[in-house]
RNA sequence: GCCCCGGUAGUGUAGCGGCCUAUCAUCCGAGCCUGUCGAGCUCGGGACUCGGGUCCGAAUCCCGACCGGGGCGCCA
């Protein structure tokens, strides 16, 4: 038995190994047998190696090689040959091979086939699917946009926490709430951390941060929704306005995007993404001011009432126009839309307007926040508005009577964010394994 | 919650009352080929979601079920 040496990705072979004997493993992409030679794509994580055989230096070798079935995993010992043929400069001409895990057939989903195949059949077997450079390069890039965001709030002092996802009562209505079994009582998975971050607040740990799946039971069907999401959620208090939350949100934006341009260059360049990233600060736009904005774009929408989809997208074409911006805020919400956001802060000298925003991408909400209502009596008040049941929410409600700083915060989509980097036509694709109104599988 | 649309080989599609023993590509199999990398060439394989109904005749029309896609509202 040759010795297995220890395997090699395709990205470490360089030209010290030519002429030497390495071992390499991988998945079988394609094998182009010529007859009397034969050319396997070997695919792992980094790329691809072309293995050599030669029918007339080793035909029993040579038989055994084009008789694998594609994606088979496969373990090469051989020797590294420089090649101006091969794509990647050389080749290993197989001295042994050993099949670690033979692939059946009919696959349910081809690698490397010259058809398309629907994003349904795609999740559905998803292990396969990832198997594509591409498809891949959109978790590294998460990853890499996620790592941005922590660097910068690392660096502004934030701690990062946990906090439950099963919980007794939810942030907002009960609608979009799922129903969970807990022992003897019942429960719901938590459609945000908000009471808890407002709660923590009040604690010490006064600058706080969470990466977490959210869940919504929300009956939309769209291509921005999704039934459990990341949801970045930022909390800090000691601030004068939301505009000290503006300013973070912002940040972490911007830290974000930059590190994409050098931890994933070769990522987004796989996947033909020009990155811009807009220079800080961006553009704020009162609420008010974009209706009328909308307004003169032929767009009729009441002051008061809601941008709806049409109308948000209407605006980021607008503001590209006018500021040639991709990102920018929306700010001043009427309370009209936040009436039921009950811990919105509403300004004292007119109820009718708060400092919330959202922060939108390419016409796409990708962040909301302001400054929250401190205050225990009016957050009391504007509770009863909301007719919430005052017990229920005792152990939130309780953090406001002994000592709570002013404070602000936001929910940030992750998932929306990487799909406005990349332009993604599904947010599904931006999800290893999505979850929505219909999928729970895999 | 509301509104539209669709389910044809493993994958992606054409066909939309008889011309269908169902098109094409991909894929799989057999063969030829010593420089392929969207390899090429020859031959072969493989499908009308299910259940009712209309009709002389249904992949095609109608009803229902199941599965899926998209939009709105709402939201991250």
């Amino acid at each position: 038995m040759p010795v297995w040496q220890h395997i090699l990705y395709s990205a470490e072979i360089t030209a010290e190994h030519y002429g030497r004997t390495v071992s390499v493993g991988g998945w079988v992409q394609d094998i182009r047998n010529l007859g009397g030679i034969s050319f396997v794509q070997l695919r792992d994580r980094d790329g691809v190696v072309q293995v050599t055989a030669v029918k007339k230096r080793n035909p029993e070798l040579f038989a055994e090689i084009n008789s694998l079935q594609r994606e088979s995993v496969l373990l090469v010992r051989g020797t590294v040959k420089e090649s101006k043929e091969a794509r990647a400069g050389f080749e290993v001409l197989p001295e042994d091979v050993r099949v670690l895990s033979a692939a059946e057939s009919p696959q349910p989903l081809g690698v490397v086939d010259k058809v398309g195949a629907d994003l349904d059949t795609r999740l559905n077997n998803r292990f396969m699917d990832l198997r594509k450079a591409d498809i891949r390069a959109v978790f590294r890039i998460r990853a890499a946009a996620l790592q941005g965001v922590r660097d910068y709030l690392l660096s502004e002092s934030f701690i990062e926490v946990s906090t439950p996802k099963i919980v007794a009562a939810g942030a907002e209505g009960g609608a979009t709430l799922f129903p969970i079994k807990y022992f003897d009582k019942s429960a719901y998975l938590a459609q945000s951390p908000q009471l808890y971050k407002q709660n923590l607040m009040a604690s010490g740990l006064d600058r706080v941060y969470e990466i977490a799946p959210a869940y919504r039971a929300e009956a939309s069907d769209t291509v921005r929704h999704i039934a459990e999401f990341t949801s970045l959620d930022v909390e800090l208090a000691f601030i004068e306005s939301s505009e000290d939350v503006m300013a973070v949100a912002e940040g972490i934006v911007d830290s974000s995007l930059r590190h994409l341009l050098t931890a994933a260059k070769a990522d987004l360049d796989l996947l033909g993404v020009d990155l811009s990233v807009p220079e800080p600060p961006y553009p704020r736009i009162r609420y008010d001011d974009a209706i009328d904005l909308l307004a003169s774009d032929g767009m009729k929408i009441a002051h008061g009432d809601d941008l709806g989809t049409e109308g948000e997208k209407r605006l980021g074409d607008i503001v590209m126009e006018k500021h040639g911006a991709l990102l920018y805020f929306i700010t001043e919400f009427p309370t009209s839309l936040k009436r039921g956001t009950f811990y919105a802060k509403r300004y004292d000298e007119d109820p009718e307007r708060t400092g919330y925003f959202d922060l939108d991408y390419k016409g796409q909400e990708i962040v909301s926040g302001g400054q929250r209502e401190h205050r225990y009596d009016v957050l009391v008040e504007q509770m009863r508005e909301n007719g919430l049941d005052l017990e229920a929410f005792d152990f939130y409600l309780k953090a406001f009577r002994y000592g709570m700083p002013p404070h602000g915060g936001f929910g940030f989509g992750i998932e929306r964010y990487v799909q406005k980097i990349l332009d993604l036509p599904n947010i599904r694709e931006t999800v290893l394994y999505p979850r929505d109104r219909v999928r729970l599988v895999p």
